[in-house]
DNA sequence: TCTGGGGTCCTAGGACCC
DNA sequence: TCTGGGGTCCTAGGACCC
């Protein structure tokens, strides 16, 4: 057997390579994107980074910046962004054996093995070389024998130009080196607080981390820290993951375009939230059994009063049907709802997941699903809850919210404002249009 | 005025059981 | 007065990732 070999590809400034490859006239400028309700800076292109605009950021913070260096702004354009990793991904999928998709942007390869036919250099170069042919996004490659080594040479292929974008470290005096140089909470798996904490015991470079007493650092830190310690040392813990694994906690949940304080808004808000994730739960072919519901007040706004509360609840019976998780949401939002505050964010939680078939009811549980337990006792037919349930998502598939349920609210118009969309909605003034998904956006050249 | 969203894993501590 | 020990399960909270 060869050792294992991992190969790191990432995206460089991938949010805002997608927006600037669609609008040539943006080629030199710096851009930023934003989260969602154009709340803080998410990706930053190069020319960003260079004026200093720090990722995370509240836009409010850097207006000034703005203006003067006449930085575009760009709301978060998802749907662009999963279309363009999608094409990233199926190349590298023709390009290695196994590949494992870690992020929008990230993708580990299996290089296991390859080395006598390609030199791991010459294979990164092809890769970034591919990849930029096919569909304009620039990556970085980092090779190494374990994951957390493959991502710290990506690191050095991004900061260093010198590289020309591929770092090999499968040399053990090469990882030395790197190693030295780069600070301990830049390690893949150390945040700030580890970081903080080690260095407190005297470890300040990834060296020093690998240099450190696996038995030592679980004592003091955990099991994570101590494969973190070995990783760096060469020794493979974490293994590549091709399938991703199924989901245990599906959060639905979105900070408001304008603060909520009526419960007619904060009903239609939650119900909204609920059709998302039983969408997505279907697309799991899971079913749920608990709901929880969280409502909160803003904790940047300290002169207004403070209110934040959750609460959980259980389904009779696990099931996948909008209408189910919709109506046990609103009774759980009746409970933790209080008159007289600003709401900023209210989301919704579903866990304890079934597959199809598997649930076993306890002894004194109603065998069928059941909507509300205060209505007469009429059990979902379970085969017509699922062709309803399937029915819409297809129609919704074919043109986004073409179906929704009542609860959700209607467009208003709202008196001054032309858009007609819900108060409480996300902002997205800077959002670009839909260039690879939409007949109507696609680019056209005069 | 204006501060994202969606996940995972681990650990400590309490409840409970025998 | 004296008052074990080990196991399991659950939850909350902390830490991390992108």
């Amino acid at each position: 057997m060869s050792d294992p070999t991992f190969a790191l590809v990432d995206c460089n400034n991938f949010y805002a390579s997608c927006e600037k490859l669609f609008r040539p006239d943006l080629k030199d400028r710096p851009i930023v994107v934003l989260s969602n309700n154009d709340g803080c800076v998410v990706a930053r292109s190069k020319e960003a980074k260079a004026l200093g605009i720090k990722m995370g950021v509240p836009i409010f913070k850097i207006r000034h910046e703005i203006r003067q260096h006449n930085i575009a702004l760009f709301s978060s354009n998802y749907t662009l962004y999963a279309d363009m990793s999608a094409r990233v991904m199926r190349t590298l999928e023709d390009l290695a054996q196994r590949v494992e998709i870690y992020s929008i942007d990230e993708a580990f390869l299996d290089l296991t093995g390859t080395q006598s036919l390609i030199s791991n250099s010459v294979f990164g170069q092809k890769v970034r070389q591919i990849i930029g042919d096919w569909t304009g996004i620039t990556v970085c490659v980092g090779i190494a024998p374990t994951k957390t080594l493959a991502k710290m040479a990506n690191h050095g292929a991004k900061k260093y130009p010198g590289t020309q974008g591929v770092v090999d470290l499968s040399d053990p005096q090469r990882q030395q080196r790197l190693m030295a140089l780069l600070p301990v909470d830049e390690v893949w798996g150390i945040g700030r607080r580890l970081g903080l904490r080690l260095q407190q015991m005297g470890i300040n470079s990834a060296l020093d981390l690998a240099n450190a007493n696996p038995k030592h650092i679980r004592q003091h830190f955990s099991v994570v820290v101590e494969r973190t310690v070995r990783e760096l040392n060469g020794e493979s813990c974490i293994e590549l993951e091709e399938a991703p694994p199924t989901k245990k906690q599906i959060v639905c949940s979105r900070s408001f375009g304008e603060r909520v304080t009526t419960l007619q808004e904060m009903r239609e808000a939650i119900c909204q939230h609920s059709v998302r994730a039983a969408e997505k739960l279907r697309k799991e072919k899971r079913y749920a059994k608990v709901i929880n519901v969280f409502i909160r007040t803003s904790p940047f706004n300290a002169q207004q009063p403070q209110y934040s509360n959750s609460i959980s609840g259980e389904l009779s019976v696990p099931s996948d049907d909008s209408r189910d998780l919709i109506n046990l949401a609103m009774r759980l939002l009746e409970c933790i709802w209080r008159d007289g505050y600003a709401y900023a964010k209210a989301g919704i939680m579903l866990s304890d997941f079934y597959e199809a078939g598997i649930y076993q009811p306890s002894l004194f549980e109603q065998e069928a699903p059941q909507s509300n337990s205060r209505e007469p006792k009429k059990s979902r037919e379970p085969k017509k809850s699922q062709a309803l349930m399937s029915t819409l998502d297809k129609i919704n598939r074919q043109g986004k919210n073409k179906l929704f349920f009542a609860g959700q609210g209607i467009n208003k118009s709202s008196g001054n404002k032309s858009s007609g969309t819900k108060n409480w909605a996300m902002k997205r003034e800077h959002l670009s249009p839909a260039y690879t998904t939409n007949w109507n956006d696609i680019l056209k050249v005069k």
